[in-house]
DNA sequence: TAAATAATATCAATAAACGATATTGAGAGA
DNA sequence: TCTCTCAATATCGTTTATTGATATTATTTA
């Protein structure tokens, strides 16, 4: 049984599996994906999106499928779509704890910075 | 206006707002909050609890509201509610962002690392 | 006053993130 | 073949975060 995955990913680390999931690609146009399927939120400069590359093909999430001059084309592993779920699964979990959290909510109890005005008590 | 939250919380500080929406606490208190209703998943040691308890204080996340010997006890500003319905939000948009690109998958360029059997596709 | 306890604070070592910059390989044009 | 340019990848160096281990401090108990 091969070594558990190391769990939380970062948002960058996430949404290059997300990327490479849709099919083989090379470091440039996964970024170029992210970007597009983040509207733009999430960019990965070279220093970020290499770095994560050369983790995840020495942790197996994704493996060299070509070289062509300088362009390496990744694709993810069995192990990079589990690590990938693991994740999705732990951001599921994330979310049900804040849900079930909001349910013991004492809102009374909220200190705000200026305690004066108080006018709409915030959602 | 108030200088934008930073975005992307931690793990731990996700559930330290999620313990501290809950009513005041002390640090320690909040940490037993959090491995509660984590499931004992999340753990916090005193480093990491009373550095991010600090350094949300000092961001207005968290104002303290009594000291009683050593201890302080801490409650949520409403920075600090802003800051975790940002975090809430950003978790879902990376969930929606994900099954959005599941739809546009191409399963048959998946690179498993031995490629002989391929019994059951994975889900 | 001293020992024990509970809570908080700090150290130090490791790792992550990322802008800026450098390197490399392929092709184009002379 | 030489060099120019471009696209893609690689690395440097700084900053910031994370965390186990340990130290400090206020209160309580004996």
């Amino acid at each position: 049984m091969p070594k558990r995955t190391m769990e939380p990913l970062t948002e960058s680390m996430l949404y290059l599996l997300m990327a490479y999931r849709t099919g083989p690609l090379c470091g440039i146009d996964a970024a170029e994906w992210i970007a597009r399927h983040s509207g733009g939120r999430i960019r990965l400069g070279p220093a970020t999106l290499y770095t994560i590359l050369a983790k995840f093909e020495a942790e197996g999430l994704l493996r060299e499928v070509s070289v062509e001059g300088r362009k390496r084309t990744y694709a993810v592993t069995e192990r990079g779509e589990e690590a990938y779920r693991a994740e999705l699964e732990r951001l599921e979990t994330c979310l049900a704890d804040a849900a079930s959290a909001h349910l013991e909510r004492r809102p009374e109890d909220a200190a705000d910075e200026d305690p004066a005005p108080a006018a709409l008590p915030a959602l």
